[in-house]
DNA sequence: CTTGACCTTCCAGTGAATGGAATCCTTATG
DNA sequence: CATAAGGATTCCATTCACTGGAAGGTCAAG
């Protein structure tokens, strides 16, 4: 399979499929006019880190959870604790995000959102940091 | 107020601050030795940004909001606005993290997580692939 | 044979800083 | 006055994870 049809499949641009083998996350093999050729294994992969970066997991994290995913001698424990590793990162991002949330929608809601120039919004964030 | 007094008031590390005034968010005045020298607005706009930047608006927000901050003819409804949008980004984002996380603590569930090699873990992840 | 889609490499740039080197200024102490 | 500390300056490079674009090679259809 070419690159073409494998940013296809995995929703995932040429261009950040090519970086992903520069930086040695997948090594796709070679035909002879000299495109990349694709494996299912490689498609998995792809799949596996657009998935996973979505959700904030960095390119570091991924590589240690493909390095887990090709080692078969590794106990089902590792990645275990990998996984909720991630879970608590997971968490963690969410409980940031919420309370940013809270915050500004709470100024949202206070703004009259009106022609006049006076807006909560503002006024609050101008406050000297605490 | 030199920089690193501003720093100590914002928070902000000092390299951050020169930053800001690089890509023209303060222009602070300089004094004969060459150093920066604050004034108090420049001490309320850091602020801002430092307050502004943890709740996730962009440094193209923040320029935005700063101009309508100085602006005192701009109508509420602007800045209601640009916190609206970013309120719709951090809720997309919330609720994209959810779903992995309610996916991932499934998985961490169902593994058994021994010294055996197989986990439901990366097989899920692998099939999910595509 | 040409067109156009697809592929290649390489170099540069993004956002939002951060790190580090070399040098300059200020202040306190001996 | 010398010196050492701590703070300031600039400039250049690096980070992370891509993304854009140029210049060119390959392939299938008409």
């Amino acid at each position: 399979m070419n690159i073409g049809d494998v940013a296809r499949r995995t929703g995932l641009p040429a261009k950040t499929i090519r970086y992903y083998e520069d930086i040695g996350l997948i090594t796709p093999l070679r035909s002879q006019n000299g495109y990349r050729r694709f494996r299912d294994s490689d498609l998995h992969k792809l799949s596996f880190l657009g998935r996973a970066r979505s959700l904030g997991f960095s390119i570091e994290d991924c590589r240690a959870l493909i390095a887990l995913y090709e080692d078969h001698s590794r106990a089902s424990a590792d990645v275990k604790r990998i996984a909720k590793q991630n879970l608590e990162k997971i968490e963690a991002k969410i409980a940031e995000l919420q309370a940013m949330h809270d915050t500004l929608s709470h100024l949202v809601e206070k703004c009259h959102g009106d022609d006049r120039p006076d807006c909560p919004i503002l006024s609050d964030l101008a406050k000297a940091a605490g």
